[in-house]
Order: structure tokens, then C-alpha cells, then sequence
DNA sequence: ATTGTTGCAAAAAATTTGCATACAC
DNA sequence: GTGTATGCAAATTTTTTGCAACAAT
């Protein structure tokens, strides 16, 4: 999505178009994923007078109409993203904390079942998904040499 | 688990067995799901002299351990809960909040695919399911009518 | 006796809120 | 002009830490 469907986007959704707004769309677009300090850095790098509140509202907006997601990868603060037509899925290693991301063809299986299964409604941009990365994986079985 | 084998376990771990690191386990057992706030609550209705930081760290140990793991379940504190025989998948409904558990084969095909795709060894016990429930599902789609 | 564990109080980290001002519409 | 959004500072919420006293082995 451009600078200019973000404005219409918002415009669409019946909430104000602030500078404040934009610098946060554009922040995530950048970083991709990262913590409502991380955008506030990002974003002070155009403007210091932003207020980290000011985050934290927008995003709050912006994650009610869609266009922005979080979900809980590390131990501490969420992370945030952009809703875009190539969803993925996290995976994050709780030995070394990276994050990788993969296609969300993966949970394919696992929507379908829920849906059939429990009605549930999948939402695959929460869907965090904890565990041991290949690299950590090695280096466990590793110490039992 | 019985209470004689908690004690083991920590003796098998190598970590000491404290009335504390007890007392949590055992209500973390009894409320099956519980923030550190609650866990806490539950101990004082026996022994109001354990701290709030005492349970943090003995959940820390216990996490350690794999006698109990955690999910970010609401939007806030995580949720801590055993790790029995019968690991169990939650699934969190993001409009009512309402948590369901639900049997882990579900994942199956999941864990296979990250296994034999991407060699990651995924940990079920911190898998969150976000979604919509049958219930805020059917409401959602009244509300179009 | 040794070393890990606890309680306490204080700090840190993460997030929310009240309110006056400023800005989008 | 009207009503929403922002900045600021203060309050909340959640979690961690330093340290002296204490208890498990």
C-alpha cells in the first residue's frame, strides 16, 4: 500500500488523517516489526516533538481498522506490524529470541480444523509461535555429547 | 502429578524445595490458569508472608524446570499454568476474551511442518491461539443484517 | 558450613489517563 | 465552529533487582 491509500485507508475507516498518524504507518512500514519505542525512535528521527503516547493511541486506531497487528514475540513489549496481503507467521526461538517469518500456508491446516472443529475463526497475524530454531536446536542436542 | 512427586521433580532438577516454590505449584495447579497477581492471591489465602517477587522468581525456576509454562493470553500479565501429560492448546477470543482449551493433536500437522520445513522444534505449551469464537463469529456477521 | 532463596523496598519497563491546547474536518 | 487528537506530566500496571537476613541441603 502507498502513502496515499494509507490516507484513504484512514480517511475510509472514519478516523483523522494527522501527521502524527502517518509518521507511525510509515515507521512500521520501515521497521517492518518493532515495539511502540522502536517507532517512536524511528519517527524522532523526522520529528522529536512526537510524544510516545501519541504512539500508543495511534496504534490502538490504527489496530482497530485493520492496518496495523502486534502480537507477543519476545518476553517484553509487543511487536507491530503491517497488516499487508502477505500475511506471515512468526516463529521465535525462546533459546536465542530471533524471529523468523514464514508463509502462513503453514497454518493452513490448523485454520481449517479450527474453523471446522470449534468455529473458531483463526487470526493469523496474532499467531506467535514459540519454540527452538534449528541453530538452538543443534547446539541442545549438541551438549549431550 | 502428586505433591510427593513436585518435590521429586525439584530434587531431580537440582533445586531446592521451599514452602514457596510449593505453594505455587500447587496453585498453579488449582487455578490451572492464573496471572502472577492471582497465583499470589490464592497463596495468601494460606500464608500472606510470600511476596510478589518470590512468585515471579519461582515461576521463573519452575518455567526452567518444565513444571509449568506461560502464554500471553489477554493483552496484559501472561498466563502461567502446569505442564501435565495432557498439553492442551488455547484458543483466545479476541473480542470477548473468553479462553477455550482444546486437545493439542490439533497442532499436528503444524509441528510436523515446521519440523520437517523449517527445523523448528515448536513448543506447544506457549502456543496462543488468536481469533474470533463461534459466538462473537455469529455476532459479527449479525451485525451486517 | 555453604550456597541458594526470600522479603523488602526501590527501580525499571510498559502502558494508560486527565486535562488543557491545538488541529483536522 | 465542532469535535477529535495531541503533548505533557503524572499515575498504573507489570516485572526486575540489590541486598541483608534466612533457610535448605
Amino acid at each position: 500500500m502507498t502513502t496515499k491509500n494509507w490516507d484513504d485507508y484512514l480517511r475510509d475507516h472514519g478516523v483523522r488523517i494527522t501527521p502524527q498518524r502517518q509518521m507511525v504507518i510509515k515507521a512500521v512500514a520501515d521497521l517492518e516489526h518493532a515495539t511502540a519505542e522502536e517507532i517512536l525512535n524511528q519517527i524522532q528521527l523526522v520529528s522529536s516533538a512526537v510524544n510516545l503516547s501519541t504512539v500508543y493511541r495511534a496504534l490502538d486506531v490504527l489496530e482497530d481498522i485493520g492496518l496495523v497487528a502486534h502480537a507477543h514475540l519476545g518476553h517484553g513489549a509487543p511487536t507491530f506490524f503491517l497488516v499487508d496481503d502477505r500475511t506471515h507467521i512468526h516463529l521465535v526461538c525462546d533459546i536465542c529470541s530471533k524471529v523468523t517469518c514464514t508463509g502462513a500456508n503453514l497454518a493452513n491446516e490448523l485454520g481449517m480444523r479450527l474453523d471446522t472443529e470449534h468455529d473458531f475463526d483463526l487470526d493469523l497475524t496474532h499467531l506467535a509461535i514459540h519454540g527452538t530454531c534449528s541453530k538452538c536446536r543443534y547446539m541442545d542436542t549438541a551438549a549431550y555429547i
